[in-house]
DNA sequence: GTTATATATTATACTGGTATTATATATAAC
DNA sequence: GTTATATATAATACCAGTATAATATATAAC
């Protein structure tokens, strides 16, 4: 229920074409949210019949053509109730990697290799899109009116994600730790 | 991908209906699963028909009949199997808060709102359900063959729990100081 | 020269998750 | 007495997410 949202919020700032939002989804969002491009075009073909988007196609002779997407009346009213919702929406959680951690008894090694892989690309993670998003966040923050003021609310969402992925490292260390005394005392 | 594999899991410790399966999500994966009961009997079927589980029909008088699955021999395999998988299947996230904060710069006060309904809601979670579900691993531990030696691997998935609601309140708290500071100088 | 990457969408089909309703009865709580 | 809770499924339908492939061309990298 939230993509359709995700995706009248970037159209408010700026007109953009369905590869353009799966970028900018891969750049910006992919901390918090993913959507593939499939679902993005499906969902922008939706939020046409329902008058939120109208679009227009671009001819180009070079490239294909593309269809420019901009937000209508009824899309900023549809976006602003969304967001104005007193019904938090909190997620159900489905952490596929929890379960395997569950059933693991019956596989020990396997279990302390999956927390070790899960360790390590947290790590790496956690050292990589921090800057990588950061500077999207100052580009846009430049770029898209309005974006100084929005860009305090884009950075709270990169936080939750570096909290989080340090929050699991820390956790599978924990795991290792206590797994390793179990298996090699 | 995982929900077949959850319920493998559970009907590897003992044979169940699906209201009992129902029953025991809610109770103790709940922390980092979450799966309606209508599903949960549509995967049986299907996992009936894959041979995976076999049913028999248990009459009752004063209740409900009911089915009883138990896992075969072909369960066993598949489950073992999917374990033993190298491929971790980490998550893509989807967080439905963080999309509303993420374009939340223009509704600041219910944003605030929102980032405080979430710390309180971590803050009950984080106080209600370690106790809740640890006495949950506890009885299983007990009750289960094998139990004993499963309860240590449960237990790491409750302290991901834990670790993870903390960490989302305290991130709640850093965001909740950082708006009141822009909103009320 | 070949390969990979970027641009830009469309199509199809499946699986997974949510929502809601219906049925039937016993017991405990108010 | 009525309501809520627990037991125990079944049915239906929709929406969301995933997977994969087809099409067509320019440019950059090797």
């Amino acid at each position: 229920m939230s993509l359709p949202y995700g995706l009248l919020g970037l159209l408010s700032y700026q007109a953009s074409t369905g590869y353009d939002l799966a970028k900018i989804f891969e750049d910006s969002l992919n901390n918090f949210w993913h959507a593939q491009s499939a679902q993005i075009y499906r969902e922008l073909d939706r939020m046409e019949q329902k008058g939120w988007v109208a679009s227009r196609n671009i001819v180009q002779s070079k490239r294909p053509n593309k269809r420019l997407y901009s937000i209508t009346d009824d899309g900023r009213g549809a976006l602003h109730q969304w967001l104005s919702e007193s019904a938090p929406g909190f997620e159900r959680p489905h952490e596929p990697l929890l379960m395997r951690v569950f059933f693991g008894g019956d596989v020990p090694e396997v279990t302390l290799a999956l927390l070790k892989a899960c360790r390590s690309m947290c790590l790496d993670a956690a050292a990589e899109y921090p800057k990588r998003i950061q500077a999207n966040i100052d580009h846009y923050a430049a770029v898209i009116p309005g974006g100084e003021k929005n860009s305090l609310y884009w950075q709270m969402t990169l936080e939750f994600g570096i909290m989080h992925t340090q929050a699991t490292a820390k956790w599978a260390q924990a795991c290792i730790e206590k797994l390793e005394k179990e298996l090699r005392p």
